[in-house]
DNA sequence: GCTTGACCTGAAGCA
DNA sequence: ACGGCCAGGTCAAGG
């Protein structure tokens, strides 16, 4: 089995962090599916085994392009985000399918990770091409008859995601990967069910723009604590503060807090 | 601009 | 078992 070098890299970690949902545990390693593969991994000390995809594929999905060394000095300029770091070093921002990363994260509106996951396989069953037995691509834009999502289940998200398969254009979608960080983030919020949480999540895990900064509930409760003695203020600012002291490396600041206050480590305090 | 409530469903966690 | 000052938000309306 072909392996990839991945010094540091924790395939667990990443995976369960939220940003990306066509995974399942498989034997002592995971299948995921994304653009068309089938991948299976599987971490091998430093180095991650995988099948069914090229090293190119998986290295760019699981993020391991980036300098994460750079990345981790950045991050420990803050002193209270060095002090969690060292459990959650092993963390990156992957580089999913723009298109597949768009409906998740509308279907992710006041969900969690099972049902979420639940949501796209069962899109994916439903009205995408088998790969292998069982296991389906994701379906691309197209038009669906009236009331083919009803079997989803996907409640009031519903209508957003029948717009986006009616709406979006996978081409555009991704050519705003090189956009200009507010075009793109204007432009994906010009779609249904995209407000400034979810277009930032698209920008950060799907179209490589590193300075994004999805600002959700648990974000909102560090940022706050962290740079706004616990007051009120507008998620904006937030992702603003995120960005001007992390820069491109916002978006991996953001999701080692979310996975940190998510595990209950208190904000602002030396871990023990 | 900012605040508020509605929106489908499923199931964590606690009687 | 049962069901809620829920849940990783968005939208449209209102003061």
């Amino acid at each position: 089995m072909p392996s990839l070098a991945a010094p540091g890299f924790d395939l667990d970690l990443t995976l369960r962090s939220g940003q990306f949902f066509r995974f399942r545990p498989d034997g002592d390693g995971f299948l995921l599916v994304d653009s068309g593969r089938v991948l299976r991994l599987r971490p091998q000390g430093d180095r991650i085994e995988y099948r069914g995809g090229t090293a190119a594929h998986v290295r760019r999905l699981l993020g391991l392009d980036a300098d994460h060394g750079a990345a981790l000095a950045a991050l420990r300029r803050d002193p209270l985000l060095a002090a969690v770091l060292p459990r959650y070093a092993g963390m990156r921002i992957m580089t999913q399918d723009p298109w597949v990363c768009l409906v998740s994260f509308v279907c992710s509106s006041m969900s969690n990770m099972k049902r979420i996951q639940g949501n796209v396989e069962g899109i994916a069953r439903a009205f995408g091409p088998a790969l292998e037995d069982g296991i389906h691509d994701f379906p691309g834009p197209a038009a669906l008859p009236a009331g083919a999502l009803a079997p989803i289940r996907l409640g009031w998200r519903e209508r957003f995601v029948a717009g986006l398969f009616a709406r979006v254009d996978p081409a555009r979608l991704h050519a705003l990967a090189a956009r200009p960080f507010e075009e793109a983030r204007a432009a994906l919020m010009e779609l249904p069910g995209v407000g400034p949480k979810v277009a930032e999540c698209v920008m950060a895990f799907s179209l490589g723009f590193g300075e994004a900064c999805p600002v959700d509930v648990w974000i909102r409760r560090v940022g706050r604590r962290l740079w706004f003695r616990n007051r009120r203020v507008p998620d904006r600012r937030i992702a603003d503060r995120f960005r001007a002291t992390f820069g491109r490396h916002a978006a991996l600041a953001q999701q080692i807090w979310f996975q940190a206050v998510r595990d209950g480590v208190p904000v602002g305090q030396a871990p023990r």
